[in-house]
DNA sequence: CGAACAATTGATCCTCATCAAACCTTGTGG
DNA sequence: CCACAAGGTTTGATGAGGATCAATTGTTCG
C-alpha cells in the first residue's frame, strides 16, 4: 500500500509542511498494519519510532507494578502519538499501544524526525501545541480522578472519548459510537468492570445510551453532561 | 533589588543562553515578592507572564467546580512555571499559584519570550524537555491516583515532594524537610486532611518521620520507599 | 492572653472494590 | 447449521477503605 503525501496534511503537525518534507518523512517510514488487540509497542521499549495512526483506533495504556492497567489516551486516525521519542534522544516509551480495532499506523523514524526538527520551526511549534494541549487534558483528568466520584468520572470519560474517537452513527444524529469494552472504560475512568457495567445499565434504563458487547452507543450526550456537571439524577 | 543575569543560568531553560538574551529577558521582567499564602495568579487569568521562582516555595493548584483543590505541582527556586503561556498566544492559566512560604518570582513577559523563541532554537528544545518531563510525571501520578490506595499514594507523594522541594536539614543527613500542612499533603495525594493526619501519626510512631504544624521532617526516606513499593508494614 | 488556625481523634456511614457464579454473544470447527 | 469454546457481561452479596462530621486539643503570633 502506498501513502499519499497530501494525506499527511490532515495530521495537525504536518498541516503546513512542504511536500518535500512529507515525501522525505514517508521515505523514512513504514506502514504497520495491526489487528484488533495487537500491540504496536510496549512500555519500556526504546522509542525508535513516532506514530501517526492512518486508520482504526489505538489505546495508550500504562501498567502499575502489580499489573493493573490505566488508559492514558485513545487515538484515532490522523493523530500522532508516541511523540516523546521525537524529543528525547534516548527515551523509552512510557506507555503500551494496543489496537482497539484493526488499524494501521505509520511508523516514522524518531531520529530522522528529530533531526528534521533542527531546521523546521513549524515542527517545533506544532509539537509544543500538541504537548500543551495534552498537558491541559492530563491535568484536568488528574483533578477529576482526585476529586470526583466514579459516576461523574465515567460520564466525563465517555464525553471525552466520544469527542476524541467517537464515530457518528448518522450524519444528523448526535448519537456516537465507541468501540470499547466495559474493561476499557474502567481503565479509562479509574474504576472496575463491575461498576462500569452497573452504571451503564442504569444509564441505559434512562435512555442515555445503549451498551452492547464491546461497544457503547451514546444516544443522548446531553444527559451525560448533566451528570458530569452535578445534576443528580433524582 | 537587582537580578544578576548569570544567576538565571541556574534555570534549566537558560543554561546555555547568551548573556545578551538574559539581559534582554531581565529588562522585560519584574521581580514580584510574595508573602506566605499569597497568590501570584489565579486559574483563568490571562497568561500574561511566565515565571521563574527566585526564592521560596510555590504550589500550583487547580480547583474543581465545587471548590475542592488539587495540587498539581510544587516549585522551588530556579524552576520555571506557567510556561504554557509562552506557547499559546491567547491562553489563560490552567492553575492557581500560591506561595507556601515567603517567596519571590521573576515575571517574564509571555509575549516577549514567545517572540524570542522564534529565533532561539535552544529555547524551543529546552521547553520541550521541560514539557516531556512534566508529561511523564503527570502520567505516572495519574496512574497512581487511579490504581494505588491512599497510604501508598501519600508515601509516593512525600518522596516526590522531598526530591523536588525538600530541604536537607544537615549536610550528611538524608533527613529532608517539607513546608507543607496536612491539607497541602491531602491536596497533593488526593486524600483528606484527616487521613493524612492519621497516616503521618502512624509513620511517626514507626520513626519514619516527624510531623509538626505546617511541616514534615522525613527522617528515613527508605521507610517510605518500602511502603510505596508494597512492603506492607506488618 | 486571646484569636486564628492547624492538627487530632473517635464515631459513623457510604461508595465502590472484590469475589463468585451465571449468563450472553460471537466466532469457529465439525 | 449446530455445538462448543472463549471471552465479555451481568448481578448479588459482602466488606474494606476512607470520607465525613463533630468535638477537642495544640500551636503560633499579635
Amino acid at each position: 500500500m502506498q501513502i499519499n503525501p497530501e494525506d499527511l496534511r490532515r495530521v495537525d503537525l504536518f498541516k503546513e509542511a512542504p511536500l518535500e518534507d512529507l515525501n522525505a518523512l514517508i521515505g523514512k517510514s513504514i506502514l504497520r498494519p495491526i489487528e484488533e488487540g495487537g500491540f504496536l509497542f510496549f512500555q519500556g521499549d526504546p522509542a525508535s519510532h513516532v506514530y501517526v495512526l492512518m486508520s482504526g483506533r489505538v489505546k495508550l495504556l500504562q501498567s502499575n507494578p502489580s499489573g493493573q492497567q490505566v488508559n492514558l489516551r485513545t487515538v484515532k486516525e490522523w493523530e500522532m502519538f508516541a511523540a516523546l521519542g521525537a524529543v528525547r534522544p534516548a527515551a523509552t516509551y512510557p506507555v503500551t499501544a494496543q489496537a482497539l480495532e484493526s488499524s494501521s499506523a505509520l511508523a516514522i523514524d524518531s531520529k530522522f524526525l528529530r533531526e528534521m526538527m533542527q531546521t523546521r520551526p513549524y515542527l517545533n511549534f506544532g509539537l509544543m501545541q500538541l504537548m500543551t494541549g495534552y498537558i491541559n487534558e492530563l491535568q484536568a483528568r488528574y483533578r477529576e480522578m482526585a476529586t470526583e466520584r466514579v459516576e461523574r468520572r465515567l460520564a466525563l470519560t465517555l464525553l471525552r472519548l466520544a469527542s476524541q474517537i467517537g464515530k457518528r452513527i448518522h450524519e444528523d444524529d448526535p448519537a456516537v459510537e465507541l468501540p470499547l469494552t466495559r474493561q476499557d472504560l474502567a481503565e479509562a475512568s479509574g474504576s472496575t468492570m463491575f461498576t462500569v457495567s452497573r452504571t451503564l445499565a442504569e444509564w441505559e434504563r434512562q435512555g442515555i445510551l445503549e451498551a452492547s458487547r464491546g461497544r457503547v452507543l451514546i444516544r443522548n450526550p446531553h444527559g451525560l453532561v448533566k451528570i458530569a456537571e452535578g445534576e443528580e439524577s433524582e
